[in-house]
DNA sequence: ACGTCGCTTGCATTCGAATGCAAGCGCATC
DNA sequence: GATGCGCTTGCATTCGAATGCAAGCGACGT
């Protein structure tokens, strides 16, 4: 008999704990914790013998009783909305890359709306993360929250003007007055400017900088008419300008891509008109679709990958060492040249 | 002066823990835990003193802590890869406002392939999770480890043949021979198919409910090409049948519809076809760019918020109960007609 | 005034791993 | 064989909240 009934070896079976592991390997808990501590002093003998033991009973550290005594959840809260989600399912994938690439794991919280951000912030407080990534807006008070907390984190594409905290950006307005550069340096006069929804305020950049640019140059042709990021909303877009404006107007500026391929198949299968012979059509992002041969449009992509890299390292370098100050890397879009825009040759 | 010296009221600034509320309001830590645990027996007056407490202190309860006591993290973990997350983001967002909607919330882990599961179950052990959500392939071992655990867990669109193991699954092969029945209903007779990577269980299904439906109705002109989901596998897929078969095939049915619409741009630009008047082309998933104008693809949609759905109340159903049996769900896919294929009026 | 009942409250313990400290052990040296 | 050094190991405590149990309290009836 190995052993009595006393103490069965196991209460849940599967579910060992170092306790359970020490027991059969016959030494103690905190050998057993040591041999799972990368870098500890271990004799190998003990090594091998917890090993086994550990083997046999299918153990597991529990890491929700390791981050209660460490402090350290090793998880990361990624806030971001469902429209975001959509349109760039691949921030989502480099940031998780990245944060597991540390060895760090993703919670991730997706919003409905912008506006539910302050129960999600409640829950992200709860689970004690290490750090969060936002990819939402914050009002003043919540982020004197997340100070108060010590919790690091940083702005994905959104920051706070007049505040120094963490935020990834791409040049929004940068992007936009470059677009106007070469469409009117094309001869283009007279614009559309279709914007994203109206609490966006990547689309807000956007559009301010294409309009201040424009004003810059002299082009007084501008109507802007509001959309909504969805393919649907860009063609409606196509459709109010022309109203607007009385014609459709030669180029046509969308918030985002997804609205400018609307806007496109607009053009091309409602009003029959060529795309670029009789407009051109741009927009922000560079998503997937915004390469394929029925649109090859002429865009502003962002750096995606670049910015979520960013963002992680910025967040892990701060869980590292929390006096680390605030600070604001805003990378350039990348003017992409797709045949939607009748410009000159670069 | 409030308080001597000898205990600052917090240790560390903005993380007041039960104790130090309980200290502030003059009363047991038992009684702050009761103040936050719905249904408990405390009185008014013993409410707002703690209340007011845990205000003044920005107190949260620690969600760490609680789980180590209580035994339930109040995670589950969404494992998918990066392909599926990819061409299927609403498939995560529909899993995330589900289980957010029952308190519970969202571990991530994406795959860049479907072999790293391994590394990432080993991390879903230690964490604690109370269910998990695999949009990956499993081995029966690593089932076995889980099932080992109690952990429940369900398949998303795979499954374990010869295993009784929850799963939600859209029919594939039942989707794939409709397509060919109205092809083929409609007067195609030579037929390409352009399938999915090798590792994929789905395009495995797809593809071979098509072919065996091709079979019983007598199709002998079928030629299979490898593609790998992209939107470039699908123009080269086109080539590749082409050449396979000495000219393009009257119909091409692809192993989803990214793979549909590079086929259709590939014909249509690079090998001026028309479609659907020179040949068909379909596919199967129902993403968004699909309904765009400028394809109108016929297809097979997944019914990914019903599947979704379906996914979150099974885990949260076992885990509420884990003696239930396992269940398989599986939903027909929705036959979308659109112009991309010449079929007979339905 | 005393007993009873029911609701509140506090006490003490628990969950599972990490870690500072001191004891223990082995080995080499003289 | 005694001494000393350094590496291993175990002991005891800690993290923060939940909870069974029993004591406390108040109200009410007799």
């Amino acid at each position: 008999m190995k052993s009595s009934s006393r103490k069965p070896v196991l209460a849940v079976p599967g579910r060992a704990t170092s306790y359970d592991v020490a027991r059969v390997a016959k030494v103690s808990q905190s050998a057993v914790s040591r041999c799972f501590k990368p870098g500890a002093s271990v004799s190998s003998k003990m090594r091998a013998r917890v090993m086994k033991a550990a083997e046999e009973l299918g153990y597991r550290p529990n890491a929700i009783a390791r981050s209660l005594i460490t402090r350290r959840s090793n998880m990361v809260a990624v806030v971001i909305s469902q429209q975001t989600h959509r349109y760039f399912p691949e921030l989502l994938d480099e940031l998780s890359r990245g944060f597991s690439a540390r060895g760090i794991r993703v919670l991730l919280f997706t919003l409905e709306k912008e506006s539910d951000i302050d129960v999600v912030l409640e829950q992200i407080l709860q689970y004690q993360v290490d750090g969060v990534v936002e990819a939402a807006r914050l009002s003043g008070e919540q982020v004197d929250m997340l100070e108060k907390r010590g919790v690091p984190f940083v702005f994905l594409n959104r920051s706070l003007r007049d505040r120094p905290v963490n935020a990834v950006c791409c040049d929004q307005a940068e992007g936009a007055r470059w677009l106007v550069n070469r469409l009117v340096e094309a001869g283009h006069r007279s614009f559309g400017i279709v914007s994203g929804p109206a609490d966006s305020v990547v689309s807000a950049e956007r559009t301010q900088g294409a309009l201040e640019r424009l004003g810059e140059l002299g082009i007084r042709q501008v109507a802007v008419v509001p959309g909504n990021y969805s393919y649907e909303s860009g063609a409606a877009g196509l459709r109010l300008l022309e109203s607007k404006l009385g014609r459709v107007p030669e180029a046509v500026i969308c918030a985002n891509d997804v609205m400018a391929l609307g806007c496109m198949d607009a053009a091309r299968h409602d009003l029959r008109l060529g795309v670029p012979a009789d407009l051109s059509v741009v927009g922000f992002d560079g998503v997937g679709p915004a390469r394929w041969k029925s649109y090859d449009l002429t865009t502003v992509q962002q750096p995606v990958r670049r910015m979520a890299e960013a963002a992680v390292s910025m967040i892990v370098e701060r869980i590292e060492d929390p006096t680390l100050p605030p600070e604001k890397r805003t990378f350039s879009g990348i003017l992409t040249h797709g045949s939607s825009a009748r410009l000159r040759k670069p």
